[in-house]
DNA sequence: CCTTAACTTCACAAATTTCTGAAGCAAGCG
DNA sequence: CGCTTGCTTCAGAAATTTGTGAAGTTAAGG
């Protein structure tokens, strides 16, 4: 076991099904849902493939997807021990923060298309001219959410101590 | 046709599904991806259920399904045109702008969920001290994106005059 | 009132996605 | 070296989602 002596392993099950159920309704898919889930609940934050499919009750080849889906999107990261093939994934709390509000390349990619729109439509319409405002939208935010994850970390530091 | 003479109804396809496509990846659903888009690219910004059935080659039901469903996470407003049965379904800026950055009703689910797990993993357990900075992390960033907004309402006036 | 236009709901067929078992591959270990 | 363990890939069965046609509902207009 990688964790300390669990609480009550219902308990831990019923928590990781639930917050699951409700990253799925925000669009993440079922497997990196319940996967994630799990690494959040455990006491060590990080987890091997066999724990996870254990615990979840998965094959080790759901598990392999789902963690290959989640390190691609930064929201987990693998650590080889070292003398072993056996793999760990972790959840660095930095590191999830960002995942979430990080969504830079989606933005980018959306920014992209809305400058191709405007172009394509002619800026002095009136759809080129609502899209060029969505455009400065997005840059906008791009620019002010790095912001708003300092304020957070200070924010956090006081709450918890550095 | 509600719009003004379209320049290159091809170009203002080409957008559309382009744009959509971007939405479906970051977890959208496919039509009203399209259907949002199609009304993001018009120039009155706003279509009938008729117009977005002809532009999309989608049925009626097609457009009904995802205009319910925009309608619900406020990505889009209904009019009823008075002395008529026909609706236009509308774009408004600041509508949408809110609709994306206020997750507020997944977040409070978001919390809600983290909170039961910290209370039933236990507040002393590492586990238990995880989810509560992440519950800390949502709350703050509730808090924070409203400000957010403001920031965005005054550079938009700076930038598109007031 | 009755007709008709405009949307909505519903059942189902088609397409897509999801997860598994089995086979494959690679890295420790004897 | 070859065995074994652990992860990955792949083909396919099962489940889910999606979009349609058709029937249903509501309200304007005669």
């Amino acid at each position: 076991m990688t964790d300390a002596v669990e609480r009550d392993p219902e308990a831990v099950s019923r928590f990781v099904e639930r917050f699951a159920a409700q990253l799925v309704e925000a669009g993440l898919q079922r497997m990196p849902a319940r996967v994630f889930s799990a690494l959040l609940a455990s006491d060590s934050g990080a987890l091997t493939s066999a724990e996870l499919s254990e615990r979840l009750r998965i094959s080790p080849a759901a598990v392999s997807g789902a963690v290959r889906y989640l390190a691609q999107v930064h929201m987990l990261s693998r650590e080889r021990e070292p003398g072993s093939r056996r793999e760990r994934y972790r959840v660095h709390s930095d590191q999830w923060y960002q995942a979430l509000t990080n969504r830079e390349a989606i933005i980018k990619r959306w920014e992209d298309a809305l400058r191709e729109g405007v172009a394509s439509l002619g800026a002095g319409t009136p759809a080129g001219h609502r899209l060029a405002e969505t455009l400065a939208f997005f840059e906008f935010i791009e620019k002010d959410v790095a912001r708003m994850m300092e304020r957070w970390k200070a924010h956090r530091a006081e709450l918890f101590g550095d």
